[in-house]
DNA sequence: AGGCTATCTGAACGCGCGTTCAATATCAAA
DNA sequence: TTTGATATTGAACGCGCGTTCAGATAGCCT
């Protein structure tokens, strides 16, 4: 035995990614053997070796491949004009976008811990620039006096706290529908940042 | 070899208490080995097991321990009278009796999933009951006609996700002390709930 | 049909894991 | 000073870990 019929690294690769998410969310990634996402893909250990260099690795494709994706989708969110449409957008872009992405926006800030420290760096880094994307829109807003925050840094790390929150209780087929929540949250953002 | 001079189990269980929490928040319960918690306290593997049965209760203990505390912490706190006075003091205890206890707290909703059926249920009633202290003030707010709040239970996940937040990026002293940081996070929450 | 390359197996490496336990040193009380 | 209770060591148990690699099969191009 060795080459498994119908076998294609295009099939295999996003299945071991896709199965190490799944693995890594539900039982944190010190946990998760490599073997067991190899048992998982119906594949052995040692074919995970021609996909990824070793875990570590397999952890930050992950991460990088999630705020990589994040920052390019909300470049192209199309956003009204004045910093209080920029804001409604990017509520309701951020509990969209992550919502059916409960998994990756679990590992991304539950793992980083388990990054070297140059890989570390790199996620942080992309997180603080989606940090900044917020804190400018409050700034902005600041400026135009629609806005009252006392301190716009504060405020965007408790608006993104409040929103990355609902992964933790919402499960699909509630009794809220995506644009349900999207807007009750916005309700009350909008009212936090005294517009 | 065996007994150590001045060993007594007054010191020793409390001290592995604080190493394991310690070092799980550092580097996550399943990283850690028990050898490691020895080494931290500076006594052998074995003498852990004069003071868990196991690895898993030892994190049990961590944050049931954690969430009892809480739970007395917030009965104990005076409360002004009205919602709007109940839901101050509830802002300013969370964030002041989080921020000392950084380690406890990242654990208490990080390493649930590391728990048994059984002692993840106990965890997961004691939050359940924390969480409702916080939506009995929001539906007595709405009641009283203070609050204008289109879904009580979502904000109540809305409000303690964003106070927790806190906890990530809040550092030692920083710009900000913790009085401010509180007043700030209660301007927020007030407008927030539309009083 | 033949040969090259891509894909995977299965065994092996040394190592550290959680946990147990007999042996032993210290402490506290009498 | 003896004695029993308390606290700890250190070795051992079987097991699964991340990773490597020679060998073998499947797919693809000529």
């Amino acid at each position: 035995m060795a080459r498994k019929t119908g076998s294609h690294s295009e099939i295999t690769g996003p299945r071991i990614r896709a199965e190490a998410s799944r693995l890594f969310a539900r039982h944190g990634f010190a946990a998760v053997s490599m073997r067991q996402i190899a048992a998982a893909v119906g594949v052995q250990a040692g074919a995970l070796y021609l996909y990824t260099p070793d875990k570590e690795a397999l952890l930050f494709d992950l991460l990088k491949t999630h705020m990589d994706e994040l920052l390019a989708a909300w470049a192209g969110v199309p956003r009204g004009p004045g910093a209080l449409a920029a804001l409604e957008s990017f509520v309701r872009f951020h509990i969209r976008h992550n919502l059916p992405r409960a998994e990756a926006v679990f590992l991304s800030y539950m793992e980083l811990r388990n990054l070297s420290e140059g890989n570390f760096a790199v996620i942080e880094a992309l997180r603080r620039a989606y940090e900044t994307e917020l804190e400018t829109i409050l700034r902005a807003g600041q400026a135009e006096g629609v806005f009252a925050l006392p301190d716009t840094k504060l405020a965007a790390m408790a608006i993104i706290a409040m929103l990355t929150g609902v992964n933790t209780w919402y499960r699909e087929g509630g009794r809220l529908s995506r644009e349900g929540i999207e807007t009750i949250y916005w309700d009350m953002v909008r009212k936090a940042v005294g517009a």
